[in-house]
DNA sequence: CCTATCTTTTGAGAACACAG
DNA sequence: CTGTGTTCTCAAAAGATAGG
């Protein structure tokens, strides 16, 4: 059964991370209008820790939301809040977990302790005195639930930070349902198959954020490899997170500026592949109509009407060319492992001059060293806009 | 159908380079 | 030096293939 990857035990322990507010108010501000007389759903997150939860509840009528709906699953990790209606496993633990999943639903929201004020104290009122806005879930809480996959079903847009373990099932699911979602996710996650051809479709892009801006996140009072402490709690700095999203992001909608003219010795083309390597985003040469590999930070300023994205410069996404049997190097050094296809990467020669790296590999029969690319993208410029 | 062996894919990351 | 943004490692795990 594909639940048991939420019980306790099995659960990847590094899917217990949450999410500044900073990061939160930054990215979602751009949506705004968007979000007004629409139903939200928050799962996988546990409202009392959750800024997700925080950010919609406090902003429920400047937002317009017509309903707020968040789910929490059992087993979520509880690091330091009280908790007024649930019990904890074990409540000596600093770490609790969380032993009832459960729900939460907004329709309305006041004043609710008359004090002249609106903040996150109403939010607590309106739960601890209407038995109505929280209720048990009959399952874990599990996304992929029954009960879960009903919510959704009511819900217009879905935000939250997923699991990053289970990010396939995830957007596979959102696509499923056809709901508009702004989540967060791995860059890595660019060069999943199933993510990158919805990048190429365009049925999904990168958020407002920069791309690798390194997001924190507060992680379990007993993880090992934090980076930062911020309020007494533990911070994970993940350099490659970003925003995706479904939803209109006006930089996608901007032509990256072309200055740099094609030169054979400048953009070098691949061993195995018919393609120039460009290494910087902003060095793509504007008189180039062939086709050509860029780093995957090219993504995150992707405007589907200047450039086509052809395929992920990896084994599998194209054929390549040349299948020399070359010795694998290590820092520049032979390791007496041999590949033919440079490990499924493209690769170029080796320039001794301009790169800092040293080679990858060395043809066995020639002695002709190359270096190999980190994961590129295959791109060709669409023809010329009038004006452009 | 199972096991041994070879091949591909993966990363809630790691390691840089660079600006100030 | 520190903070920030970009490029890239490598070994484990999963998948594919071959042989009995």
């Amino acid at each position: 059964m594909a639940t048991e990857l939420f019980d306790n035990a099995k659960r990847n322990k590094a899917d217990e991370f949450y999410t500044r507010m900073p990061d939160i108010e930054k990215e979602l501000r751009y949506y705004k209008d968007y979000f007004r007389d629409k139903v939200i759903l928050c799962n996988c997150d546990d409202p009392y820790e959750s800024n997700f939860f925080k950010y919609f509840s406090m902003n429920f009528n400047y937002l317009g939301i017509k309903k707020l709906i968040a789910t929490c699953y059992a087993g979520s990790p509880v690091a330091g809040t009280q908790l007024p209606l649930f019990e904890t496993e074990n409540s000596e633990s600093k770490t609790n977990k969380l032993k009832q999943a459960y729900k939460i639903e907004i329709t309305k929201i006041e004043d609710e302790n008359s004090d002249g004020a609106f903040n996150l104290t109403d939010v607590e009122y309106l739960l601890r005195n209407n038995n109505n806005i929280i209720t048990t879930l009959n399952g874990n809480g599990d996304f992929r639930s029954e009960e879960c996959v009903e919510l959704l079903k009511e819900a217009d847009i879905v935000i939250t930070n997923p699991p990053f373990s289970l990010f396939r099932e995830y957007v596979a699911q959102l696509i499923e349902f056809d709901k508009k979602f702004i989540i967060i996710g791995n860059t890595n996650a660019l060069t999943y198959k199933e993510i990158f051809k919805l990048i190429k479709e365009d049925k999904l892009r990168t958020g407002y954020t920069n791309f690798n801006v390194g997001m924190y996140f507060y992680v379990p009072e007993d993880w090992d490899n934090y980076h930062k402490v911020e309020d007494g709690r533990k911070l994970v700095r993940v350099s490659t997170s970003c925003w995706f999203t479904n939803l209109y992001v006006k930089k996608h909608r901007d032509f990256i500026t072309l200055y740099k003219k094609y030169t054979p010795e400048e953009f070098p083309h691949y061993e195995n592949y018919d393609a120039i390597n460009v290494d910087k985003v902003s060095e793509i040469p504007f008189d180039y109509d062939g086709e050509i590999g860029v780093p995957i930070t090219f993504l995150d300023k992707y405007n589907p009407d200047q450039f086509e994205i052809i395929a992920l410069g990896i084994v599998g996404s194209i054929s390549f060319s040349c299948e020399k049997k070359m010795e694998i190097l290590r820092k520049g050094k032979p390791t007496g492992e041999y590949t033919v296809n440079a490990k499924g990467t493209l690769y170029r020669k080796y320039n001794p001059i301009k790169d800092t790296k040293p080679p990858a590999f060395r043809d066995i029969e020639t002695g002709e060293l190359y270096s190999s690319m980190y994961a590129r993208i295959i791109i060709k410029r669409r023809e010329r806009h009038n004006g452009n």
